[in-house]
DNA sequence: CTGAAAGCGCTTACAG
DNA sequence: CTGAAAGCGCTTACAG
């Protein structure tokens, strides 16, 4: 293992140099030759900085931890989101740790997940939904560590996709068209705030045009029916499928969590990816500042 | 932040006996009023062991890392099998760190991802295919980090689901079934190890009961004929709704890297999860041993 | 502009 | 059985 002694040794400079050279600090003068000399010492020897080291010092881990749950319905996953929170601790200079938990587990008192049980974090993106297990809510607050919800509107210190307005918008699209009987085929305001604000998104923009609602709220993928819409926004692709039989393909608008748009139409899809993006950057100001409460942030679908 | 030194004049002991008492060490002996005193007072004021105290001290820093790609193509991924990874690494007391690169990174030379650039884990767990970019193997051997490649077939270090078994295993039941005309419709053999495997695992099973071969290789989702044949193994989910109308289900053996069983259907599944399991327990023996190679390990499909 | 010293939180010998 | 001391790799004042 190679020390930040062995570069300064080799380099012919004390350690502090090598620290204030591979950190790149501008407030302290060093010599271009130095400075070159040291860099290329420390590439040469293949000197990889050992992060405790630093961690220990500053009190900052440097690492960011991303928490879900092992039961899907409870957990927005997919890897773009991963990506955008990988991504987005790079930007930050962190590393992404990642942990599931099973509810299973989160009912048993004396069980503590490791990564509250030992201070190896920064701060941690929590992806449940409001239907979290209460357990989970009382681990945080004891382990007093900087928190960011992803996927659940709350009052705070968290980062959800702008449901309300996804489908406020693609009503918005089909009234442009010149419909006047749109029907919104989604699924009954359920756990998750999203079926609210979905729901909410087609109502405000009917009601803002003076139109009346039709809505067929769903309970699983039955058959819809909207027989006097013209034109219909819808969240499920599978209702899409029977939709299409009755009606032209540019009077459908669809919102979807999936990733995949459907061919020849209009589709709005779950910003995964700049979810995370978003997840970081808060929590990263979440860590700065631990006791003020950031507003939520929305994440427009794209 | 709570330190151990804190819990250690709470208690009215000396640090040293705290660290003893909190890891467990059964060599020093300590009073069990004491034990039971240093536990108490280190739950109460909500104690979280630094890790990175520990971490520089013991030239560890208990995370192991997962690396894979951003290309789908390149790395087999699942929640699944994150969940192996996880559980995993949370039985060896570790926390697992996750990164994702993509080749059009790893095609520039002064690209060094953050996990390389640091001593931030004390292993990788990579999930690249064969067809990996050049350039990665470079930068893991620069860095010099003990590695387990999974879902590659190589000379060592590495741990792979076990394709040939399953598929040799797929043929056999049909043939204990009475069939001697079996066809196969997999995949041509391609990039990855495991289409040669599969293809591998047929014909093995044949010939080991003197049996005709009769193939169909697929190169896309074309229609399979095997007009002979009484009884298929098949590797694809989607030849099999082609084949369920040529065939009675239990003429149909499915070996299947997707997670769900197909109804009525004899089916092999790819064993991500213990994928994950094995591949940590791999990756903390070559943490022991660097130096030592570890033979492949196959997992069996499930 | 550079280097010696101190200290971050932890654990491990070692002395009592 | 317990505690004082040393040291892991790093960075940050501070003295020169």
């Amino acid at each position: 293992m190679i020390r930040s002694a062995d570069v300064a040794k080799q380099a012919g400079v004390s350690r502090a140099t090598v620290s204030v050279v591979l950190n790149g600090r501008t407030d302290v003068g060093i010599s271009e030759a130095t400075r070159l000399r040291v860099l290329e010492t420390a590439r040469a020897l293949g000197y990889r900085p050992h992060r405790s080291g630093r961690a220990i010092r500053s009190g900052k881990t440097g690492n960011l931890a991303f928490l879900l749950s092992t039961f899907n319905e409870r957990s927005l996953f997919s890897p773009r989101l991963l990506d955008g929170l990988i991504d987005g601790a790079a930007e930050h200079d962190q590393h992404l740790l990642v942990s599931r938990l099973s509810d299973e587990k989160l009912t048993d008192v004396q069980f503590v997940p490791k990564i509250l049980r030992e201070f190896a974090a920064d701060g941690l993106i929590l992806n449940y939904n409001s239907a979290a297990p209460e357990r989970l809510f009382e681990l945080i607050t004891e382990a007093r560590i900087p928190t960011i919800w992803i996927n659940d509107r709350r009052d705070a210190d968290c980062v959800f996709p702008d449901d309300f307005s996804a489908i406020y918008q693609a009503t918005e699209r089909l009234i442009a068209d010149g419909h006047t009987q749109i029907g919104y085929a989604g699924w009954h305001p359920g756990p998750h705030f999203s079926m609210h604000d979905r729901l909410e998104g087609y109502r405000a923009a009917m009601n803002a045009h003076g139109l009346l609602e039709s809505t067929a709220l769903l309970e699983t993928e039955s058959i819809v029916t909207l027989s006097e819409a013209t034109a219909v926004v819808c969240y499920s692709p599978d209702v899409v499928r029977i939709l299409r039989e009755q009606l032209p393909e540019n009077n459908i608008q669809l919102v979807t969590p999936h990733f995949e748009r459907l061919e020849n139409l209009t589709t709005l899809l779950l910003p995964d990816y700049p979810l995370g993006i978003a997840a970081v950057a808060q929590l990263m100001q979440k860590i700065e500042q631990p006791e003020r409460e950031l507003p939520p942030v929305t994440v427009a679908y794209v």
